[in-house]
DNA sequence: TATAAATGACTGACCAGTCAGTCAGTGTTG
DNA sequence: CAACACTGACTGACTGGTCAGTCATTTATA
């Protein structure tokens, strides 16, 4: 049977290179031209990696097919990447890096609540669910528990300041009676439709498939309709 | 290539096994005894197989350790198991399968909303949060897509029938103004709290605790709280 | 031409699955 | 009850295929 074996990402114990790599090659002075050619061979193998790691999972996906996928030789990703790991861990972090911006303007803003909940649902649908931020979202909900590093870096970067701007807003909403207080210690109910959503895209769509921007509005409504009692 | 025999001379012989005889099941009974020893080593199996297949996930689980856990050779597991897959499906069906009666019956009450909202949470936690169901479940959303027969097996078994059912009382419930009908649309709203807390408890529990139960207990309260408009 | 970049065949670790051999427990016989 | 034969559950060294990472060689560029 096609048994498919992986290798863990467990440490090169031998080989001790004393100066081997930083990260790009190009050691000093190149050409404009050098540099663009050398990150544009760099963001293919970076989207490739994604292709491949969102189909397969980080131990089932191989270099050999990240390589074929990006036009390059297997050798070449490592004049990128110092290994595996680390071209996985690039590729989270240059796809989440630009949206903590975004984040962190959204919790500057101070806008009544009604019109903020439609804001964060569209945030969410045009920059996560209809990208492919979305599956790296994905990717390190599948991987990351081997990869604590990674998931830290994700609640640090990321997670925790959404978090963070959310309860700001919350809690400036609750103290003018448009939000029920009890959310204010949940900030993640507001997110959790989300959650869903890309956790059924991947796998349940086939079955019954999911208005995403419909049942995030549903829910944002349901939450911050108004009530008899606060 | 592969004779890197590691083993040597055959000198030696077998080293002395560890001592099974010690312990347990005893004589009596033959065939009777025979079978529990039988259903004893099945179930340890699958207990060292959820720890690992948890740990590592699916790909990087390795049946040596998998063995060693459960206190057996790996070939062993070759008798219990056809392959790597089957236990790995046989372990999610033999979890699943006794919710499906909790779910059915849980359908069929008829209830208040406002009693069921409770009802609804407590089973989650105890059947499942509280559980290795919880495990379970983070594998299928973790695995599912490269398990397509196993995604199907939980829509088809598991999901459908939650929806289901809970979609039944919904109907019923807004029929009786108890409840917002866009709640009867998306169902999964119910429940992504519950998803995010299988998720959370895996990733960033070490970061920020979460009271799941706290946090279920203010969802459902938000969505079932007594509305100025319906 | 000199230097950097890129290639891909190769190596060594690694692991799912196999199977020849072992032995605890059972049945049979004297 | 002891001695022997039998059996099948269990074992773990081994095989065959896989793939991350290397490096001698080739190709492109300045």
């Amino acid at each position: 049977m096609a048994t498919a074996h992986r290798r863990s990402a467990k440490k090169s114990t031998r080989r001790r290179r004393a100066l081997p790599p930083r990260s790009g090659p190009v050691p000093s002075a190149a050409s404009g031209a050098r540099k663009a050619r050398s990150a544009a061979r760099h963001d293919a193998i970076l989207a490739a990696a994604l292709d491949e790691f969102s189909l397969r999972g980080f131990e089932a996906a191989r270099l050999d097919d990240v390589a074929k996928r990006a036009g390059v030789a297997k050798g070449t990703i490592y004049l990128y990447f110092r290994d595996k790991e680390s071209l996985f861990q690039e590729l989270i972090r240059a796809m989440l890096t630009p949206l903590i911006g975004t984040i962190e303007a959204l919790g500057a803003a101070d806008v009544p609540m009604h019109l903020l909940t439609d804001q964060i649902v569209d945030v969410f649908v045009r920059e996560i669910y209809e990208t492919r931020r979305k599956d790296v979202i994905r990717l390190i909900l599948l991987e990351g528990r081997r990869f604590p590093k990674l998931a830290e870096f994700y609640y640090r970067e990321v997670l925790s300041r959404i978090i963070g701007a959310v309860r700001k807003l919350l809690a400036r909403a609750a103290a003018r009676g448009e939000v029920p207080p009890a959310l204010v210690d949940f900030p993640q109910i507001i997110a959790a439709p989300g959650l869903v959503a890309i956790i059924w895209s991947g796998l349940f769509e086939r079955f019954e498939p999911l208005d995403v921007r419909a049942m995030m509005k549903a829910h944002v409504d349901l939450l911050f309709a108004p009530r008899r009692t606060v």
